[in-house]
DNA sequence: ATTTACTGGTGCATCGATGCATGAGACTAG
DNA sequence: CTAGTCTCATGCATCGATGCACCAGTAAAT
């Protein structure tokens, strides 16, 4: 909208627009110096910027990326966007974002504008085990990156999965309580629909078993048919979870939480039933959620590394983008790590030759 | 991408390009109705979609908008991303994300970028006093509307300003705490350089003056020099803070914190410190995040109507942005809404008649 | 029959950048 | 002095949609 077109530098450069685009394009082979440093001052006088429209409509390509997001509300999409943006924007490359809502349709809505408006590649955080409705879209040359999902049979080809190892972090934190001498966990969770979400229940099954302990020590409390899919209802799903399990007979010492809100919910619910965290039961989350730290008592939990994981994800997306053979799609997995805080200590049964409030490294 | 040009459809209905194009453009006033349908047909069939670049190019127009915020990862812009992508995207609008990271030069950078682009319209999330950073670009045409800010003089002209009356905020929780028989507060705020955070403060005072309570009642608290740009350490401030206040000789019964993050970081500090917030003290934050509901105790505060002011900016922005004319810069001021929960009850004073634990309209 | 009026639709230049094919000029070789 | 070789820069068609100015028809008026 300022207006300077390539042909204004020409005439005050006293050269063609060509010669200007072929500077702007790198194409400096042949060219003397003397003319190059008389366009790139007349560039700079007339503060010329290339009309981004102009260039789309002529290369078809355009600098820039989509992100979907199931909702920026959640803190954990938010530090994600913004780490993804930074990431982006460092390249000179602009982000989009769209929020899901968790919609499968709003999903593919989204996925086929993006595509139709020119934008080659889409970083997709989507909870959905199958990614049939955006098939025909990657099919058609989209760029996809799916994120915090594992590869799947019957994925699109070219698609690039970028995660953590869920069933590894959630047998950190498990085998963390068992190592603090707990033997009767929960497992609370929403309906274990997606894939995510029963990877990390598989976690907590294996650390379980390897331990040599029988299948009962995991009681599994799951909302099952909860529409759980608001950060607020997760919270309440864990404060219902907390109570139902601390009223039952012979109740768990320990309450692993399927993510961080979760556990927040389980936290304000134990606390509701006169128990304390991290005395009397302990409990961790998945995520390492800003606020995870900022609870109290601070929540063990487990950490993405979501920084690196959204450098990870725009490089394979520019990567794909460049590339104008068809590469294969694969996974990155990052490596998930256990944060210890003061949400857990040993189980009540040693409490007696230990001390009640250890436990945290903070 | 997909590929099918205006010339296409125009050959499959038998028709010219323009007559496409008018269709396209509502100049439908003479055209058969026949002829119209063969076109929408040929349309539908061929799944044509207008290049959005080449639209561009010929109109200069684009159905996008930029959103400049502090950060996503904070919940409170997050939510106000989702609504206000929510409100663009029912009009056909996209939105392009960008984080300042409360930097001035990345404010400055982006609005200029972003208008360079051809983006029409931005809406600034801004916490500098000063809008002369955006200026120019302001002046060469582009339509801003500044969120959470109030109008000051020297702003450029055709800037709207949106946010909810602070003053008048700040007013209600603290007649609330007055209202409860609180008569000593402390006000606990980082530096007090932004507007908004100055308007805050005046509506304490004001409250104060206006109950014919002294100056003294009112402590302030500030943290001056500290850097508390970010959640995390505002939430320290807040803890440090009630430390500090609960350890002097006559410690006020009541505290006021600049927003949730910090009033969530009070109530750690004074758990810490012994006291039980909701009955000993009581403790008020402003915004009304998700996290002041699931907070123990559950935070009164001031929720601002973010959806609603979402779409007011959407609509203002819309507005400046189709009229050629320039129109006038003004603000619109919401109405912020006392939500009352937990943190607050009676002053300690009066608890002897009054039962520990009431209080709250939950 | 010729002009006037109107209806319904089309031709074409245009937005700004791109990059291939081509050309002008300088210089050397024969 | 012409042909051949280089070097450096330029002409021009192109991407796809837009919308004004214009034009073929047909109907009504003179």
């Amino acid at each position: 909208m300022a207006g300077t077109t390539i042909y204004q530098v020409a005439q005050e450069a006293g050269v063609s627009p060509s010669t200007v685009s072929n500077l702007l394009n790198g194409r400096t082979g042949k060219m003397l110096p003397e003319t190059r440093a008389r366009v790139e001052t007349a560039i700079r006088r007339l503060g010329y910027r290339p009309n981004r429209a102009a260039q789309q409509l002529r290369t078809g390509r355009i600098q820039m990326l989509g992100l979907i997001v199931p909702s920026v509300a959640n803190p954990f999409w938010g530090t994600f966007a913004r780490h993804l943006e930074a990431a982006a924007l460092a390249e000179g490359f602009y982000m989009l974002l769209c929020n899901s809502e968790r919609d499968r349709d709003r999903e593919r809505h989204y996925v086929e504008e993006l595509w139709g408006d020119g934008i080659g590649g889409v970083v997709l955080c989507s909870s959905l085990p199958s990614l049939d409705h955006v098939k025909p879209t990657v099919e058609a040359g989209l760029r996809l990156v799916a994120f915090d999902r594992t590869a799947q049979p019957g994925d699109p080809h070219s698609v690039v999965n970028i995660g953590t190892d869920n069933v590894l972090g959630m047998r950190l934190v498990t085998e963390h309580l068992l190592g603090l001498g707990h033997r009767r966990l929960a497992f609370v969770s929403g309906s274990i629909g997606s894939i995510n979400r029963a990877e990390r229940y598989s976690g907590f099954q294996q650390a379980i078993e390897a331990a040599g302990l029988p299948q009962e020590a995991g009681i599994v409390w799951s909302g099952a048919d909860t529409l759980d899919f608001d950060d607020r209802d997760t919270a309440e799903l864990g404060r219902s979870a907390a109570r139902e399990l601390l009223a039952a007979a012979n109740p768990p010492t320990a309450i692993v939480a399927i993510n961080d809100m979760c556990a927040l919910g389980v936290i304000a619910g134990v606390r509701e039933a006169g128990l304390t965290v991290g005395r009397d039961i302990s409990v961790v989350g998945y995520d390492d959620i800003m606020l995870a730290s900022m609870a109290m008592p601070g929540l063990t939990t487990v950490r993405q590394p979501v920084e690196e994981m959204a450098s990870t994800a725009f490089t394979k997306l520019r990567q794909g983008m460049e590339s104008t053979a068809d590469s294969a799609g694969h996974s990155v997995l990052h490596r998930p790590r256990l944060i210890v805080r003061d949400s857990t200590a040993a189980s009540a049964a040693l409490a007696v030759k230990t001390p009640a409030h250890q436990g945290g490294t903070r």
